[in-house]
Order: structure tokens, then sequence, then C-alpha cells
DNA sequence: GCCCTATTAATTCCATTTGATGGATTATTC
DNA sequence: GAATAATCCATCAAATGGAATTAATAGGGC
């Protein structure tokens, strides 16, 4: 965006830069905020004011060793800010309410079919309330509201991302403006994302993935998605769909519906192909979670069926490794945690026998928190992510997105 | 690196946000200038008055249009900066004297064969003063040297990079610090890069790249080779071998060394593979040039090998589209640009019928900047980049390389 | 063992500095 | 005289350097 700063921007970019010190490696004193900062110490001391005003951080108990002054260190408040995810499924419905160190204070779950999105809206907003409510909290306290929806999205005129779900799960979504709808009605701001991108924001705000700045998130839901976190933050692609693995072209395999032209790798993590694999056994799943029961019992259609996505998954797995070359690749979603630890232990078996060099440095995999709340804590974190992250923008005029600017202008 | 920022950082920012600013959309009026960069006029006008003073902005005649005072244009100076790029390979040596503009002005040229690194580096530092004297400008406008060797390369202590070239092919070069000699010797700031990521990166300062922020760059040179530019700079990855197509493992093929166990996509396009080929046919290459001439006489070893290697490369440039989703992907290097060519209709005909999704937005391929100089010129980008580019990092405090300090301590 | 003082460390107060910015001013042409 | 481009001057916001303040302990004298 070619812009410029000055001082005010100074200011935020300070401002977000020790309170994301202190998240990280916190409890702090000022003086280990101003080494690591590499501001001055006056700077951090007013800095902290106004976060301690704000009543974003604390001041704990003073720490006395040695001589001199007791070091008095500060920590975040958990109780300082509050978020709310919703994660909007095909079939359930999950919204949370978190609080600053990513704890789920609240929880409302239901299952649904196809809501109409008058429907949808009503409940998203009652369930708002609701979590809200419950915690009782301040109005002022929420940072905002998340949006997690399956697919890709789209991004309409004025930059805003509005809704545009793959339109032949969802009849009667197509083109609806739901975040706008949803901000007027609910007040606050609004952060859509697609669950496999908000997973990793999760990942990346709350998980291991806060000490590493170049990963890949494979998200195991429905279908199969992933996002991308470089450079620190996420990255969504040239039309915002990075990281959409599960639409990469695949040899054909025998696990596939009846018809189909171009074989993709989505095809293979497919719950709905996998429904229609188990029909023939005379066993109905609609859901992950029945699939980790299939799984415990060592089903054979299931593990058959596992073997072979992990075959065709592998190769790109490699992909990802030489093309991306990330600290890690994390393994995460709404598939039970023993299944994703399968897919895991078999991928950590599989790679080194594929790779071209033994020796070369290789992205270790991991397992990323999983469950059905998982999605949730993902897309609350967007509105924590866009107030507090020091992304670069923040120095830039005119900041992308108007939420920012809430943090930007705290005159505390 | 969670650094604050303060007045004098912010003022850095500002002078490049402005150069570039003019760079690529110049000539521009102050007032213009105001307008994209959302900076005070009076702030535009004492910035450029620095720039003016330094030479690297040149103020055009008054253009009288309507009423008012007539607008004084600014633009580059193409006399302001001038780099030097040194491509080093395996059997060739070409090094350029490139101006702010990014026009080869000098050069030279050489067939060396595997020189030892003191031989290198004298010939390196003979040639680069050889070309700073022809120009005549004094070494003050030289901001850096830039370097480009083959091969992912190694970072040592003190994250400086230093050269690790790959052993087998280049004896004796194991470790050489080679930034901090040439650097020494020079005394000038010196930049090593792979010469697939210096093409991706002269790519995005001078060429069609510079209006796409994310992109793909693939290297056709001695082997298969790859370079990123995501958010408008380059990325390097975690273990910085970012873009290393080469090393993804494929099946195996009809054209491969025999006794290979682990196949991958390089071998497909490994111009010592093809030589192999070749001698069957009594025919000898040992230069990308020769490959030209076959090729225009469609040589039937030549055509196959062709084909096979686009026939497994299309796959993953499919990946590439998935994971990346860049806004283009860029063909080049030093296979003669008809055969780049060539490589890229085809993928144009081939890759549509794999799609799984047919609509689907998807990145244009071109052709970029190819022969012997394309790379000489993507590496002498490297020290124009650090110098000038408006990269966050500048914002930062203590910024990562020693040489951007150059710009920041501007007195002028 | 107790008290007083020197020492060390953490933080804050005050004056300074830097660079962006708003308003008035100058310059140039229609 | 009106309109536009660019500059001069005064103001302001925030980081920063140096002195001052506060708080604790170590150590020496008694």
């Amino acid at each position: 965006m070619l812009t410029g700063t000055n001082l005010k921007y100074a200011r935020a970019h300070n401002l977000r830069i020790v309170l994301e010190t202190i998240r990280l490696f916190g409890p702090l004193s000022r003086k280990e905020i101003t080494e690591r900062t590499e501001l001055g110490l006056q700077t951090v001391s007013n800095i902290t004011r106004k976060l301690l005003d704000a009543d974003l951080i604390l001041e704990a108990d003073r720490l006395q060793e040695g001589r001199g002054a007791p070091t008095s260190l500060l920590n975040l408040n958990a109780q300082g800010a509050f978020s709310v995810g919703l994660d909007f499924d095909r079939e359930h419905f999950t919204g949370v309410l978190v609080d600053f160190l990513g704890n789920v204070c609240q929880r409302v779950s239901h299952s649904v079919l196809f809501p109409t999105p008058e429907n949808a809206v009503t409940l998203m907003a009652d369930s708002v309330n609701k979590l809200i409510r419950c915690q009782g909290a301040s109005r002022k306290r929420i940072w905002g509201v998340g949006v997690g929806l399956p697919g890709p999205l789209g991004i309409s005129e004025g930059s805003v991302v509005t809704n545009v779900v793959n339109p032949s799960a969802f009849p009667g979504w197509d083109n609806v403006p739901i975040r706008d709808i949803l901000a007027e009605r609910l007040g606050l701001p609004v952060f859509i994302e697609n669950n496999a991108s908000a997973a990793a924001v999760g990942e990346r705000w709350y998980g291991r993935g806060k000490h590493i700045s170049n990963f890949f998130y494979l998200f195991f839901g429905v279908g199969l998605g992933g996002g991308l976190v470089l450079n620190g933050r996420p990255y969504d692609g040239h039309n915002g769909n990075a990281g959409e693995i599960g639409a990469i072209p695949t040899s054909s395999g025998r696990h596939m519906p009846t018809g189909l032209v171009n074989p993709h790798l989505g095809v293979f993590f497919s719950l709905p192909v996998l429904a229609k694999l188990l029909e023939r056994e005379d066993v109905n799943i609609s859901h992950p979670e029945e699939l980790g029961d299939l799984f415990e019992r060592k089903h054979e259609v299931v593990m058959d069926w596992l073997e072979e996505g992990i075959a065709q998954l592998a190769p790109f797995t490699l992909a990802i490794e030489c093309l991306i070359d990330p600290g890690a690749i994390f393994l995460g979603g709404r598939y039970p945690e023993p299944v994703i630890r399968f897919i895991k232990d078999r991928l950590d078996e599989v790679l080194p026998t594929l790779r071209f060099e033994e020796k070369m440095a290789h992205p270790q995999l991991y397992c990323a928190t999983v469950g059905e709340d998982a999605t949730a804590l993902g897309v609350a974190t967007l509105p924590m992510y866009s107030s507090f992250a020091p992304i670069p923008e923040v120095l830039m005029k005119r900041p992308s997105n108007g939420p920012n600017e809430s943090f930007i202008s705290l005159n505390v």
C-alpha cells in the first residue's frame, strides 16, 4: 500500500509491540521489555502505564532477588479483552467466548441443518448476546466477533469480505453480505474467514505457532483444507485461496465417487465420500465424532480409506516442504484426535522414504488443537489479532480494516 | 523481531515510500505523491528536497495545463544509483553494472571452469573494479554488489549468509565466507543469493513483477529452481530453501540417470542429464545456448526430453497454484528464450485439462526476462532492494542487515 | 546483633530533539 | 481576481538523554 507513517502510527505500533512482547514472553519487568523491544526505558514506562490504565495488563507482586529495587512484573490481564468465535458448519454450530489468554469461558452448541441466511443471522446474534451476558463483562471488553464458514469466501467491492459459501451445499447463501449484516445487528466488529485459515491463525496466536513464524496448517474437516502463516502472519494469496490443498489434482484412486472427471486431493478426505462407502456396509455416519468410534474399532473400510488418503497426501506434503519450506506443519481440524494422530504418525513414517535428500532440513509435523472448539477458538482470535497483533499495516496510514482503528485511537 | 520504532525510522520509511512511489508511478508531482502516500504536502516537499539533494531524483521541466501554477514533475535519476551484479555459475561468469532504472551500462563475460575460491574472489573483485571504472561514476554512487551462486546457500553464525555451494560440483568451496571476503576486499556491501531467488527479486524490482505482489518464479538453469515473492517481498522460508521445486519427489520416468533411487522433479530439467542422453547420438552440449540450436532444429531427443519434463512439471505447477495462490507464475532463467516460451505454451495447454474447477481463478503464466544477463541483473537488484525498498524492516529498530543503515542515516 | 551507609537496580520526572502537520504565504498561470 | 502548486513558519506529539527518586541489600563499625 505504499503509504507513509507518522508519530501516531508509530505509537500504535509500539503499543502493540510491547503488548505482544508481554503476551509471548511475560511476565516481564519494564527493564526486560526495554531490552527486547529496543525501546527506551521511559517509552516503555509510558506505554505500560497506558496498557495498565486500559486494564489490558496487570502489575504482579514485586519480585526481590539480589540487591536493588525489586522488579515488578507485568503480565497480560486475562479479563482485559474478550472475543467471540462462531463456527458455523454444515451440520453443527458452536459458539465460544474466549478471554485474552485464549481460555474458553462460555460455550454454546447446536445441531442445525441448512438454515436460511436469516435464521443463521438470528441464531448467531442470539448466541453472541447469550455468550456475552453469561460473562457479565461489559460489552466494551468484547473486541469483536469471528465467524468461521466452510469453503472459500469471496471479496466484493470495498474490499469487505462477504460470504459466498459453496452454493451447492448452501442454497440461498450466494453472495450474502453476512459480515455487514451481523456487524450492524451486533454493533461489534465482525470478521469472516474460512475455517482452515482461522484454525491457522488460532494456532499462531494461542498455540505452539506462537514462536513459529512460517507454518502450514492441514485442516481435516468435512473436506481437506489448509491455512498458511508466513513471516508471522496469515497469508491469503492473490485470490484469497492460498492453502487450498484439497484442490490439487491427483491420480485417480480406489475410493472415489463414480463419474468424477478430475480427481483431486480433497476427494480422498471427504467425509461424504466415506459415508457413501460405509453405506454399503450398512453403517451410517453424519458427524466427524462418529469417525472416532469406527477408528477405535479399526473398521476395515475406514482404515483402508485412511491409508489411501495418506498415500495420496504424502507427495504433496513434500511439495509443501519444498515450495514453502515452513518451520512446521500442523495437523488439526474436526477429525477426532486419535485419527489426526494416526495420520501424523503414518506421514512421519512415509515421508522420509520419499525425500530426495535425507539429510536436508525438513519441518516437524505436529498435532494441533483439535475438536469442535478448535475452529471456534480459531475464529475468535481474528478480532484479537486485528486489535493487538503488531503487523506492519499498523504502521502505514489508512489501515486496511476499519476495526484496527479501535486500538490505534485508544486514548487512555 | 518485535522491536519498536521511532521518528528516525519513520523518516527512513517515508523516504523510501516516496522514492518507491516515484519509481513505480513516476513522473509525479509533489501533489500526486501526497495523494498516493497519504503524507502531508510539507512532508513530501521536505523529503523530495532531500532526494533531490542526494541526486536520486530529478526535477523535470514544468508542465502547464489549465489554470494554476505549473506542475513540476519528479522522476528517478537513472545516474543516481548504480549496482553491480555478478552471476557466477558452473561454466561461465557474467558481470554487469546497472543504473537506477535497471539499464545494463557495462558488461563483462568469461568462460571459466571450476576456479578455486581465491581465483574466484580475484576474478570478481577485478571485474567489479573494471565495471566501475568504465562507468566513471564515483564509487559513492555504487550501492553494492550482488553475487549469484547456483544451489542452496547456508547461514552461519551472526546471520551472515556465507557460501556453501553444492560441494560435489565445487570442490574446495565448502563453507567459504565469500560474502565477507569480497566485502572487505571491495569496501562495498555484498549480497549473496542463489540465482533463482535473485531472478525473482529482479523481476519484482524491474520487471512485470513491479505491480504483482505475490508470484512464483520458475528458474530453468543447469537444474530447476524457483523463487518466491510474497506480500511484495522475497520469501526465503524457514531454512532459506523456499521455492526449491526441483527437490519435489516424482514418479520415475523414462529420462533418468541410471541408479537413481529417489527421482525428483529437478532430474527432468537437468542439463547434465540431457547431455548424457545426447551423447548417445554423438551430440555434445556444454552450454545452455546450444540447447537453443537443437530446439530450433526440433531435435527428437530434446523435444522428447522437454515433453516429459513438462508432463512431470504440470501437476506441481498446479500445486503452486493451489497452495500459494500467486498472482502470476514467471518462467525464466538461462534456457534460450524460444525454449522457455515453448514450455510456457505447452503448460498453458496442459494445465486447464488438469484443473479441478475450470472456472476457478488461476495465475497467469509469463515469460520473464531471460538470457545470460537476466541472472546478473537479478542479483544486481539486491543492493538496490536493500537500500531503497520500503520493506517493513526499515521501520523496526536494528534492521536485519547492516547495509540498510546506509540509507537510513543518509544525512543530506 | 544492630545500625548506618554505600551500592545497586528499577522506575519516573524534566528538558530536549526530531519530524510530521496545520495555516498562512508566495508564485504562477488563466 | 481566481485557482493551483509549492513553501515558510509555528505547533505538536512522541521518543529520548540525563538527573532524580525509590527501594532493597551488603557490609562495616560498634
